[in-house]
This record gives structure tokens, C-alpha cells and sequence, in this order.
DNA sequence: GACTCCTTAAGCGATCCGGGCAATGGACGA
DNA sequence: TCGTCCATTGCCCGGATCGCTTAAGGAGTC
């Protein structure tokens, strides 16, 4: 073994760090370099020890993971990032993908399936598992909400009447039909509530 | 120190279980004796090594952390359980500790607190953060939803209309118009897609 | 018996939903 | 550069649905 594959983990759960570093130091190929509980430490640790693979939770305080992932792909394209979070929407899984992630993992993998994907994405490859990839292909052909049709539906969430979330955008109420008009056919959502509840289960909003 | 306090862990994050095992038998009056990823094998392994004390995740497959406590508690009334689970809203705290949870961890804690929790709740204590039995006071005043609002919470979560409510629960439409009303009143919901969303944050419906 | 819950009911105004139509402006490729 | 596409905005209409109010009977529990 030339040198080992020196790993940073990004997760707000200690007690994940510690699984991740328990099991990452037991193989004699890996070594954990550092560790960081939200965005921000992630940018700040990568810059320090440049590692070879990065783990990245997506839900964290202060800066989530998709943001993070963007900031240190704009210093280091070259960055190896898995991103290793609990399962979210196809949205959430492609936006990451989008931001530069090697590989996509859900955290209720097996043991052996981290350590696969890490010497994977480290030699170069890709990886998202086939229930991942099941899912965005189930959606690849849908439109995707515009920005401002997720900020409507969002004010939807929150509960918001049409004549609302107008005033709060600052258009008119008839400019918030067409939005969630064209909403309820995107999502193919009987009624508003459903639509939220899909934007939920989608990923591409959240509580 | 007489014996160890023996534990069990429980949770579908085989990483999770790993930081658990790292932290606990990295404590000289603890040690880790089983394992189970869902409440059926939790219930075995309980049967099986009797444990002082039982760290027990809530969302799980095949059967969850709730009826797995009653499952447990029923044969074994003096179980000393703590639930450690990510953040769900008051009603799930409620649940939990009505099943009999004698302490109520987020995943989100430090190392420090969990270890003393256990040695608290192994001793006969019972231990709640502040945060989350705040949660749970802000809420205290307020009424349940009855079983059957919540049935109707749920349908409105699915997308159905009041019509449809009214044919799947085989009642008249007044009749589900009255549930809402209730279930508006009780939440304090400006309308259902608000009531819906309030219910996924306190924990009382899932998607 | 008191209490809660589930059930039903009528009417009414507000809101939502779906259809079509069209002007603006920015982004994209030819 | 020009033309096209698309997001955004705005408007009209009509039927469906929602949410509120008030009232009341039956089932089950304590």
C-alpha cells in the first residue's frame, strides 16, 4: 500500500463521525484525517488537509452540504466528494450530483458498501447505488419547478391563501394561479396539499 | 466497578450502531452486548441478553421503535429504554414516553451526553433535554387529534378532497367537514395544506 | 349522569381549480 | 443579430371545493 486514502468526514452527528472513523481506521488502506459538523468546518478542513475522498452529509446547521460542496468545488474541481446522507428526493439526489458528488449514499448502507465506494470514487469512478438511480430515472423525463414555483410552493407549505403569498411576493393574486396551476400539472398533484406533500417527499422542499 | 452496565443498541444506521459500539466500549463502565437494525430484533435480543439499559431508535423497518418498547415493556416492565432518535415533533416524545422511554436523546448530541444519560438512566433516573421537553410544553395545553382526525389528516396529506375522504371512511362529506374543522381548530392551522404540514412537524402524521 | 367522540345536516361566502389568452423580458441557438 | 423558447406576469370565467356556523342524536367511557 503506497500511501493510505485519507478521508474527511462532514456529518452534525458525533456519534455518525465516530462509526465513520471507527470503520475507515480498521482498514489498513484508509485513514481519517479530519472531521467537521456542517459546511462551514467542511471548506475550512478541506483547505487544510486536502483530502483524498470527502464524506458530506446533506442536512446540517449553518451550511448545508450542497452548498458546501459547490464552495470547495469552485477552489479544488478536482474535489472527491461522496455525499452520505439519509435518503432524500430525486431533486435533493440531483442537485447534489449537479454540485459535483461522486457517489450518493444513503445511510442505512452496509458496512462494506462505504468502504466500496470510497476506494471507488478514490481511483476515479463514479458510484450511486441502484435504488438512487431508480429513482431519478423514474422523474427524468418531468419538468422541473421554477425557482419562483418553488418559492409559491413553499408559502403553500407554510400555509399561505393565494391571495397570501401575492402580497408577499408583491404580484397579483392571478399571477399566483398561473404559478400553481402550473404546479399541480408539474407534480401531478390533485390539489395543493397534495402538491406539498410530493415537494416533500421529493426533496425539493422542506418543513 | 462491580460490573459493567451491559447495553443494546438499536437503530437501522449500521454506522450509527458502529459509533455507538466506539463510544461505549471505549468507557470503562459500559460495554456493548448486542445489536438489532429494527424492533422485531430488538425484541429478540432484549429476550436473549436482558440488558441494563436499551438505546432504541424510533423510525426503523419491519416495526418500529414504539411498539417495540410496549412489546418489551410488556414483558419486561422494568426495561430501562432510551430513545435516540433525530429530532421528531411532541407527539412522538409523547409517544415515547408513554411506551416508557426513561430518557429521550437527538442524534445530534454530544458524546458526553449520552454516556451520561445512560449511567442516569441506568441508576434509575430518568433523563430529558431541555430542548426537547420544551417541545413538549408548548404543546401541553392543547388537545389531541382523536384517532379518527388524524385518519382524515393523514387522507388530506394523500391528496384526497373532502368527497373522497367521505367514500374511502364510508361517511357523508359533512361528516369529514367536521373533522377538519376540529383538526383546523386543534392545530391551529389556517387551512389543510397548513394542517398537514403542522401535523409532519409534530410527528402525528408521516408522508 | 356527565363526558367525549363520531356522526349528520343546511346554507353561504371565500377560495380553489382548470380552461384559455396574451404581453413582457431574458436566455439560447441559428 | 435575429428569432425562438421559456419563465413570469396578468386577466376572465365558471364550476367545484373549502371553511364557517349552528344544531343535534347515538355510542362508548368513567
Amino acid at each position: 500500500m503506497a500511501s493510505p486514502i485519507r478521508i474527511l468526514a462532514v456529518d452534525d452527528h458525533p456519534l455518525l463521525r465516530e462509526g465513520i472513523a471507527a470503520l475507515v481506521n480498521s482498514q489498513p488502506d484508509m485513514t481519517l484525517i479530519a472531521e467537521a459538523a456542517n459546511g462551514r468546518e467542511a471548506i475550512e478542513q478541506f483547505r487544510k488537509h486536502r483530502p483524498d475522498v470527502t464524506l458530506m452529509d446533506l442536512q446540517m446547521p449553518e451550511m448545508n452540504g450542497i452548498d458546501a460542496m459547490i464552495a470547495i468545488r469552485g477552489e479544488f474541481p478536482q474535489a472527491r466528494i461522496v455525499v452520505l446522507t439519509t435518503y432524500k428526493g430525486d431533486v435533493e439526489v440531483l442537485r447534489a450530483l449537479k454540485a459535483g458528488a461522486r457517489g450518493y449514499l444513503l445511510k442505512n448502507l452496509l458496512r462494506r458498501e462505504l468502504l466500496e465506494t470510497i476506494r471507488a470514487v478514490n481511483a476515479g469512478e463514479k458510484r450511486i447505488p441502484p435504488e438512487v438511480a431508480a429513482q431519478i430515472a423514474d422523474h427524468a423525463a418531468e419538468d422541473d419547478l421554477t425557482s419562483r414555483e418553488i418559492e409559491v410552493l413553499q408559502l403553500i407549505a407554510s400555509g399561505n391563501a393565494n391571495k397570501a403569498i401575492a402580497a408577499r411576493l408583491l404580484i397579483s393574486e392571478e399571477t399566483v394561479k398561473g404559478h400553481v396551476k402550473n404546479i399541480l400539472s408539474k407534480l401531478a398533484a390533485n390539489d395543493r396539499t397534495h402538491a406539498v406533500t410530493i415537494g416533500l417527499k421529493r426533496g425539493i422542499i422542506a418543513l
